[in-house]
DNA sequence: TTGTACGCGTTATCAA
DNA sequence: TTGATAACGCGTACAA
C-alpha cells in the first residue's frame, strides 16, 4: 500500500494541500480550528511528511556529510575519530543538523560524493585530493577540508603537524639520542618519504627539520625510517623488525600514538624497560596515551576543536557564503614518562 | 545562478532527459557515441545529478539512520560507541549504504525522526521508547531497536545484560564480599531501582538476582546503591561519597567501565590498593579496561557484533520484508586484576 | 530513443 | 485574514 501523503490528508480534511502544509509549517496562516482539524486527521491517518520531498522543495537536507577516505570500520577504529566527531557534533547539535558519514561507495569516493544528499561536506584526510576536489566542485555544495594539504581558494582546517613533529624530534635529540627510528604510517610510497603528502608529509617534514638542526638526516643506519600500519600490531611488528637488527635504536618516534603503544607493548614483552632501555614518542595524544604504563610522551592535537571549527566554517559557507579561509591549529608536546636520555654508549 | 540540471544537458546535447539519465545509469541502452557525447557535455558543464531528486524518483536514499537518544557529543564520548559503529560500518560498506547519525533535533527525537531522509532506522538505547515507536511507525520506514526493552512485533537486538550483571555480582559474592556498593548509571529515577528500564533495568535485575541467591538485597547499609553519571568523574565522586561513610564497602560494582575506572583512579589517589583494599568490577569491557592498572575485571559485551547484526537485520527489512525477530547476544565475565577476596574483617 | 506522467511537499500568486 | 490554484524542483519509469 502506498504511503499516506499530503494529498490524502487534504482530501480527507476537505482542504487544499497548501492548508495541510501550512498546518505543519506555518500554522499562523490558518485559523485555529482548521489547523486543529488538519492535525487531528493527519494524526489519525498516520501521516508524516516525506523528508525527501521536503528537501526537494526547500533545497535543504538539514544534513552535512563527513567524507571519509576509508570504509567506516577502519575509520572508527582510529582512536581520535570520536573526539573529532565530538567537535562536529557540538556544532551540529547547535545548528539543528544531522551528520552523514560518507565512506567510499563501492570503493569510489566519487560515487559517494555524487550520491550523498547533504548540504555540504567536511573532508577528512583525503589523499588523492585533487581528483576528489573536482568532483566536489561539480557536486555544487560547499566543503571544508580537514587534514589535507591546503589549496588556495579551498577552505581548509589543519593542525600544525610539522611543528608538533619537530618538537617531538627535538625533544628526543636534545636528550642525546642519536640512534633513532621513525615509524611512519604506511603510505603506499614504500618509504620514499619525500613524496609523502598531507598529514604524513607534514609530520615527516617536522621530523626532518629537527634532524637537520642537529646536522642529521635519515641515513638508514643511525636514523632509520620504517613504515607500518597505524595499529597496535603495526607498532609491535616494527619493534620486532628493529630488534632483529644488529644496532638497536635508543628512541622510537611514531607518527601515531597507537603505533607507539604497540611498540611499548612489544618492548615490555621483550623484557625491555621503557624509557630506560628505549624511549618512545607518539603523536595525537589519544586517551589511551595517558593510561598506558609508562604514560606516553606525545604530541597533542586539538581534535575536538578541529571538528568544531571546521563544522562552524562549513555551516557559515552553507548559510552565508563566507570567505574560504585557511586555519591552522596549534599542536604541543606533552611530556610524560616514555622518554629519558639514552644509556651511556656501551664500549 | 541555478544549478545545472539534466534538462540543460539534454538541450545542449540535443537529446532528451531520458537519454541523459541513461548515459549515467544504463549506458547499454544507448549507442556508444551518444553516451560519450552526453558524458562529455555533462563533464564540461559540470553536471552532477541531484541526489535528492534521484531519491524522490527511486524511493530510496541509500542511507540508514542511527537514532540517538542524546546529542552527538555525549554519545561519541561513550567509549563503546566506536565499536558499535564499526559493526554498523561493516554492513554498510558491504551494502553500499551511508550512515546518518540522527540525534534529537532541537531536543525532540520526534522531529529528528520526521526530518531524516533515510530508508530505515537503528535505534540505540532509547528510553521513552513507546512514544518514539509511535513516531517511527508513522514515519513508515523499517527500524530495529538496540538496547531497548524488547516489544512484541518490533525487531530488537539486545545483549544479555542481566546475565552478565548476575555473573559479575556472583563473582564478587563468591569471593566473600558482603559490603558492596553498586554504582548505577544515573537514571533520573533517584535510586528507585525497581523502576529502571532498558539496559539499566536489565543490569540491575542481574545484580539483584545474584544477591538474592546469597540471601541478600539492597539494604542501604551492607549493600548500597548509588547513582552517578557514566563518566570518570562520576566514578570518582561516588568513591569519595562512599569513603566518607563510616563503613566502607570492600567491593564496588559499576554499571559501566568508565565509572569503574573513575573509582580506581580515585582509590589510587586516596592511597588505596586495588584490589587488596577494594575490589572493583565494571561493565562493557572497553579498550581502556585492559590498559588501566590494575586491569579491570568486567563484563564484556559484543558491541561490534551488536551493530553488525542489527544492521544486517535492518537491511533485510528494508529490502525484503524479513520477519521482525528478537535476538539476544551473550555477555561474559572477564576476570582481570581488579578483584580479590576481601581482607579479613577487622575486629 | 523520446515524450510524458509521476513522486510529494513548498511557496508565490491569486481569490474570496 | 483565510484559503485555493498552480508552478516548481529533478530524475526515473513506461508507453510509444
Amino acid at each position: 500500500m502506498p504511503r499516506i501523503n499530503i494529498k490524502d490528508i487534504a482530501q480527507k480534511a476537505g482542504v487544499s494541500k497548501t492548508a495541510v502544509s501550512f498546518a505543519f509549517n506555518n500554522p499562523s496562516r490558518l485559523s485555529e480550528a482548521t489547523v486543529q482539524q488538519i492535525l487531528t486527521i493527519a494524526e489519525e491517518m498516520g501521516y508524516s511528511p516525506d523528508p525527501v520531498a521536503r528537501s526537494m522543495s526547500t533545497g535543504r537536507t538539514g544534513t552535512i556529510g563527513l567524507l571519509l577516505p576509508q570504509p567506516l570500520p577502519e575509520i572508527v577504529r582510529n582512536p581520535f575519530f570520536p573526539e573529532f566527531l565530538e567537535g562536529i557534533g557540538e556544532v551540529c547539535a547547535h545548528s539543528g543538523l544531522s551528520l552523514m558519514l560518507v565512506p567510499p561507495l563501492k570503493g569510489s569516493i566519487r560515487r559517494a560524493i555524487i550520491n550523498a544528499a547533504v548540504d555540504g561536506f567536511l573532508t577528512l584526510g583525503l589523499e588523492e585530493f585533487k581528483a576528489t576536489m573536482v568532483v566536489l566542485r561539480q557536486r555544487g555544495v560547499p566543503f571544508v577540508t580537514v587534514d589535507s594539504d591546503p589549496i588556495e581558494g579551498v577552505p581548509a582546517i589543519n593542525v600544525d603537524d610539522a611543528g608538533g613533529a619537530c618538537q617531538a624530534m627535538r625533544h628526543v635529540l636534545s636528550l642525546g639520542h642519536r640512534q633513532i627510528a621513525i615509524l611512519a604510517i604506511r603510505s603506499g610510497k614504500q618509504g620514499h618519504y619525500r613524496e609523502y603528502v598531507g598529514t604524513l608529509g607534514a609530520r615527516m617534514h617536522g621530523y626532518l627539520q629537527a634532524l637537520e638542526e642537529y646536522g642529521l638526516t635519515i641515513d638508514r643506519r643511525a636514523i632509520r625510517l620504517l613504515e607500518c600500519a597505524s595499529t597496535e600490531e603495526g607498532g609491535m611488528e616494527s619493534f620486532q623488525t628493529l630488534w632483529k637488527l644488529s644496532r638497536h635504536p635508543t628512541a622510537i618516534i611514531a607518527m601515531s600514538d597507537i603505533i607507539a603503544i604497540g611498540v611499548i607493548k612489544a618492548a615490555n614483552t621483550a623484557g625491555l624497560h621503557v624509557p630506560q632501555d628505549l624511549s618512545v614518542v607518539g603523536f595525537d595524544d589519544i586517551t589511551m596515551a595517558s593510561l598506558i604504563h609508562p604514560a606516553l610522551t606525545t604530541v597533542a592535537q586539538p581534535s575536538r576543536e578541529k571538528g568544531e571549527i571546521a563544522t562552524r566554517l562549513l555551516v557559515k559557507l552553507i548559510e552565508a557564503n563566507a570567505k574560504p579561509v585557511h586555519q591552522m591549529l596549534p599542536t604541543r608536546l606533552i611530556e610524560r614518562n616514555s622518554v629519558c636520555p639514552p644509556r651511556r654508549e656501551e664500549p
